[in-house]
DNA sequence: CACGGATATTAACCTGTGTCAGCACGTTTC
DNA sequence: GAAACGTGCTGACACAGGTTAATATCCGTG
């Protein structure tokens, strides 16, 4: 199902199998978006939420000389702009980073299931404020860390995300981002996410290469990036994927 | 009424007499908090949450050697915890900046409110997204602005935030903050925003005193610092205090 | 296979911010 | 009124990361 990856491991919101297909039947439409198109603009108001089927996407605010920061990206099974339920505009874009596909539910189908179903409702609510969570450890990681700490951190997070979605064994993950994309993560610049990466490739924390990253050690990793998973609220009393607990611990 | 100021001038979301009647009536304890004590500690279960009457609060994670990282502040008016209610347990600590005057709300209460008026749920939920969009603008912040951009944009934000609470004038407004508070939250050193705030004075930016901060020009300082309040969801047709709608445009 | 465009890489140089060290001032405490 | 402390302030120096520029490599396309 589309909704198979939404909320995940979550500590305590697992959702119940009715209301995986409660939600299923809210999807009115699945499109496929060529990489590197804007989803979503800043300032248009929103009927419909996007659920992040397959592919990355990215949320970002354009500076004035049109350098861009990201503010989060997005995984499989990430209900993307949810926000955009209570909030009906958006302060920032949406758009794709590799080809990607989505699953659209309108508002209206949400009214209906929240009204029906409460628990569901707090638990949509839930998965908004974890994108909230991780914003603070981004905010956490520009102000603190240092530009290999901040790359560290970064694939650390993305390690933990994408091994929630099924999509890394703890080790290696595909994941299709430039290096002027980790820049503009980590607010830095494309030259020095360069130099950065060539250090941690010769120090044997991680290789990164634009469609594969390859972490032979995640706990050294973890350390370099000061990274505490705490925060993605990742439930490890379940059956994860083989390498989970001991990535994210 | 203590909840007076929760949501007030929030675009499309100011709570109707009764709601707030209601929402008045689920505070069970309001106490006041010295300066600098800690309200909320990092991954301790949580059965309540805390609604900001008087004073500046923080929320803050810490690196390894101690260093923090703000990754907001709460004014007057603001759920500071809200998040706590479908999370359970936070992943940072809250503290108090300036003595403080909190209102306790426990979740028992809002579990009866929502079951009542799903509407006021859905304006609980919108104002935890709000402090998303301010970490999405904080993320901006320190990613792609230089060092007095950094501070101008915080004072620029803080200016509008209190002018919606009613405690700035839009150019002058009292704040309990320390240089080194500043740091925390700009991601810098103190001794460095003590060079920025000189030549923020120098220049007629602003001036900076622990306990007062005064903008000659408003609009001037959110140039520098490429402040655009959009992300605070401001209402700008009701009436609002005297000089907001010029300050935050 | 040649081409063009995006991405990656490297070098040389520059600058914003951090670090270290010290002093000044106001407030509290005794 | 002296001591102790927190906060503000300043100068000298170091360095992480930005800037500019040029080249290399990859990959899709005709």
């Amino acid at each position: 199902m589309f909704t198979d990856r939404f909320l995940r491991y979550k500590r305590g919101v697992s959702l119940f199998p009715d209301e995986r297909v409660r939600l299923e039947a809210s999807i009115t439409e699945v499109q496929t978006i060529e990489p590197r198109k804007i989803v979503v603009r800043a300032g248009h108001e929103l009927d419909h939420s996007t659920l992040l089927i397959e592919g990355i996407l990215s949320r970002y605010i354009d500076d004035r000389q049109g350098l861009r920061q990201l503010v989060a990206i997005h995984v499989p099974g990430d209900f993307v702009d949810l926000h955009a339920y209570p909030l009906k505009v958006l302060d920032h874009d949406v758009a794709t980073m590799t080809a990607a596909t989505i699953a659209i539910v309108p508002h209206s189908e949400l009214d209906a299931v929240i009204a029906e179903r409460p628990q569901l409702g707090r638990k949509l609510w839930f998965s908004t404020l974890i994108d909230a969570a991780i914003h603070r450890a981004w905010l956490f990681r520009l102000g603190r860390l240092d530009a290999m700490g901040r790359v560290a951190h970064f694939l650390c997070e993305t390690n933990a995300r994408l091994l929630s979605a099924g999509l890394s064994d703890g080790h290696r993950f595909a994941l299709g981002l430039t290096q002027t994309d980790l820049a503009e993560i980590c607010g830095l610049t494309n030259i020095h996410v360069n130099r950065v990466l060539r250090q941690m490739r010769e120090d044997g924390l991680c290789v990164f290469r634009s469609s594969l990253v390859e972490i032979p050690d995640p706990e050294r990793l973890a350390a370099r990036g000061q990274f505490d998973p705490a925060y993605l609220y990742i439930d490890d009393t379940q059956a994860l994927p083989s390498a989970i607990t001991k990535a994210v611990s």
